[in-house]
RNA sequence: GGUGGGGUGGCCGAGUGGCUAAUGGCAGCAGACUGUAAAUCUGCCGGGCUCUGCCCUACGUAGGUUCGAAUCCUACCCCCACCA
């Protein structure tokens, strides 16, 4: 009778999420659904530091390598198409295991965002066109107005922009929707956080940042971009590519990309952290992943052993 | 050796007598976050405290002028450029 039935591995980029799914494969017979927003992109494979094709074929990963870079994905989609995968995996008689680093994604699927209408394609692209175009105070302004219980102090332009577009393209205000129209989540979780003292994962960081500069990020962004990927589209617009696109313009000297991925994906890392800790609830497993990966798999191991006797 | 420019808080860099613990930016720390989330934003950021205020320490070093100096004067140290 146990009141979880999946388990879900968050962490921080670079603390070594990998490397513990793959150790937690000589307990269970388990695929992993991959909850990261960036390695849904294909091709980009060194700059989103995907497992290599053997660790897949060791163990398999789902919801990698779904879409072109330049096309848009979202939580929601999310969301779905893992409870669909999980789902399969269960039927296989495999244990799904999710493991990521998006953090809105791992929320949408364990808890549910709301039952978003069908938006108008183009008109949804005609807001977006006008929100785009407007100053940041502006937007807020607009967004607050078209939504009051929002509370956009410290939102930020996106949400705003959603905000307002949700409010124009619906009729309904975005608050209105997360009161009428909350889904419940797709999986009964059991959460494990993996966390390390800040200097452990500068270090693993900065190695991981040199091995990716190393394997050709500079390369694989030229790629994309001459495959037809906008330079700041959606997939195009995360930690690594965008340096390297600083390189292939100019703007940054190729000797300094290391340096600025690595401090990129520092602040990047921080931002999770700080996600991790406040907006998962509090059920969660929380777990330091300094040890060695096989030390800290076979500990979750023995937990999940016990809470989902 | 000569001439000119410069040495400012972890870094870069404003400031040229009081409104200056010193604009900005970066880095760092904390926080927010419901379908773009590796995104987008907010706060803090010399030290200490009995913390709507108070006390230290601080603008290369040492002196000086002044009611008052990062800002003016003198000497010295170091850096850069050009001339020798």
């Amino acid at each position: 009778m146990a009141d979880v039935d999946t388990p879900v591995i968050v962490g921080p980029t670079g603390i070594g999420k990998t490397a513990v799914a793959l150790a937690l494969a000589v307990f269970w017979p388990l695929e992993v659904i991959s909850a990261d927003s960036r390695q849904v992109y294909r091709t980009l494979d060194v700059v989103t530091a995907k497992p290599t094709a053997r660790e897949r074929q060791r163990v398999p990963h789902h919801l990698i390598d779904l879409i072109r870079p330049g096309e848009r994905f979202s939580a929601g989609r999310f969301a779905v198409e893992a409870a669909e995968t999980i789902g399969a995996v269960r039927a296989r008689g495999h244990l799904p295991v999710v493991v990521g680093g998006s953090g809105l994604y791992v929320k949408a699927l364990v808890e549910g965002l709301f039952a978003e209408p069908p938006l108008d394609r183009p008109r949804r692209d005609a807001v977006t066109a006008v929100t785009g175009a407007m100053d940041h105070a502006t937007l807020v302004r607009w967004a607050a107005r078209l939504d009051p219980g929002r509370g956009l102090a410290s939102g930020g332009r996106h949400r705003a922009a959603r905000t307002i577009e949700i409010a124009l393209l619906t009729g309904h205000s975005l608050s209105w929707w997360h009161r009428t129209a909350a889904v419940g989540g797709q999986v009964k979780p059991w959460i494990v956080r993996l966390t390390a003292p800040r200097a452990v994962l500068h270090q693993r960081i900065e190695a991981r940042t040199h091995e990716m500069v190393r394997r050709g990020v500079v390369e694989e962004v030229a790629a994309a971009l001459a495959d037809g990927a906008p330079n700041d589209g959606p997939g195009m617009d995360g930690v690594g590519v965008r340096e390297a696109v600083a390189v292939l313009h100019g703007t940054l000297p190729r000797e300094r990309l290391a340096e600025a991925i690595t401090t990129a994906t520092r602040q990047y890392a921080k931002r999770q952290e700080t996600w991790f800790r406040h907006q998962l609830g509090p059920n969660v497993l929380t777990l330091d992943a300094t040890r060695p990966p096989e030390h800290v798999a076979a500990e979750i191991a023995a937990a999940w052993k016990a809470a989902a006797a």
